[in-house]
DNA sequence: GGAACTAGCTCTACGATGTAGAACTGTCAA
DNA sequence: TTGACAGTTCTACATCGTAGAGCTAGTTCC
């Protein structure tokens, strides 16, 4: 009978592991060092000497979900790379809900963004771009995937809940009047296709810029 | 001698108003309630009184911050109050660098958040697109504009620092092909110009979009 | 006048948190 | 055997959010 169930040594990766598990579980809020240590069956000071501090476990829990996002192969047209690649960054918020506000909000580069970044460069790259309209072009790609990810998961929720709906419904219709003749087209359910709709413009945006 | 300073009565506003402050001033990980009582000159559990816990307080001090954000002279023409609109909220990010991650992150929309969204749609309502890319068009600016500040602030600020671009400049060039080659345009000093870039493009988007 | 009530504030206290520092344990080199 | 040292645990502390009881003025009713 197994009663050392936790043999299998702590080490950096582990924690990381379960970390990312943790968060994704119980949030941001409900995230403890001693919360931690417990579903590793150790004593909370014991990750102390694998790792820093709190923040450290946190930065190397984003390290390991980034390393997951899959990239596309390389040998599709660039367009659909790019899309791709905006898809698998905005996926890291449905499978990591609760680490991914974190994500957006870390103060610093992951390793493994680099790979992302790559990535995308490497697609803009065969865009017919300047150097420099490249680059800003891959950070308006991420800044988009980034934000609309994060407000479909925190911000009103797309669809918007009923609640919301009523809120918008009360509001004075002289001082909304957009809001207000645009109310149903905003129940749509289909956040795939928003995503999908700011991809696009975008992308007709970058060929029209290359065209010139 | 006035020896009474703090004989202005606490109120919803005022705590909001100086949890504004404090958070831009300390940070989230900085900002408790024992401090925000102290820069009140108040016992913390008079906050208490006005407010049912640390999240409302949270809560009011974004809901201050949003409704200052300018919104453009709705006799402008509709591309100019797109953009007016994505720089003042991009603005926020500056105005506000403390707060500016946890209203990215936070759970629903504040009351002046409204007048942010009215003033987007009707600008996009004379872009001549059907209700429903009109909403999505919507959603992309913002989330567009939010994703932008948010890793502008948090992320790699831009321009790159200089431990980040030797980081870059250490990864192995054939893994990192378009990185390698892309290094020195990723040194821009514009973050302006960087984010004016994106909604030109997203702007030429919709537009073609209205055009078919 | 006084009694009762109440809004606003303070005091005290509790459980949880991040983590410093000392102490233990097992393994391996000399 | 001794020493060193990596990995872990134990103990302790300051700080946190906030529950609950108590204080203090002011207001309202008799």
């Amino acid at each position: 009978m197994e009663t050392e169930r936790s043999r299998e040594p702590l080490s950096r990766d582990r924690i990381a592991r379960a970390a990312v598990a943790l968060i994704d579980a119980v949030g941001e809020g409900g995230f403890s060092m001693r919360r931690l240590a417990q579903t590793l069956g150790v004593d909370p000071m014991a990750i102390y000497h694998h790792l820093p501090n709190k923040a450290a476990v946190v930065h190397a829990a984003i390290e390991v979900a980034v390393a997951n996002c899959p990239l596309p192969d390389p040998a599709d047209p660039w367009p659909e790379r790019v899309r791709s690649i905006c898809r698998s960054y905005r996926g890291l918020a449905r499978a990591h809900p609760g680490l991914y506000p974190l994500l957006c909000v870390h103060q610093t580069f992951v390793p493994s963004d680099y790979r992302v970044m790559e990535a995308l460069l490497a697609a803009l790259s065969e865009a017919g771009l300047t150097d420099q309209d490249t680059v800003r072009a891959a950070w308006a790609f991420l800044g988009y995937a980034a934000g609309f990810a994060l407000d479909e998961l925190t911000g009103t929720q797309r669809p918007l809940t009923e609640a919301e709906r009523a809120t918008m419904r009360a509001l004075p219709v002289g001082d909304y009047p957009a809001t207000a003749r645009l109310i149903d087209a905003m129940g749509e359910t289909d956040p795939d296709a928003e995503f999908a709709f700011g991809l696009d413009i975008m992308l007709a945006g970058v060929r029209g810029r290359a065209a010139r």
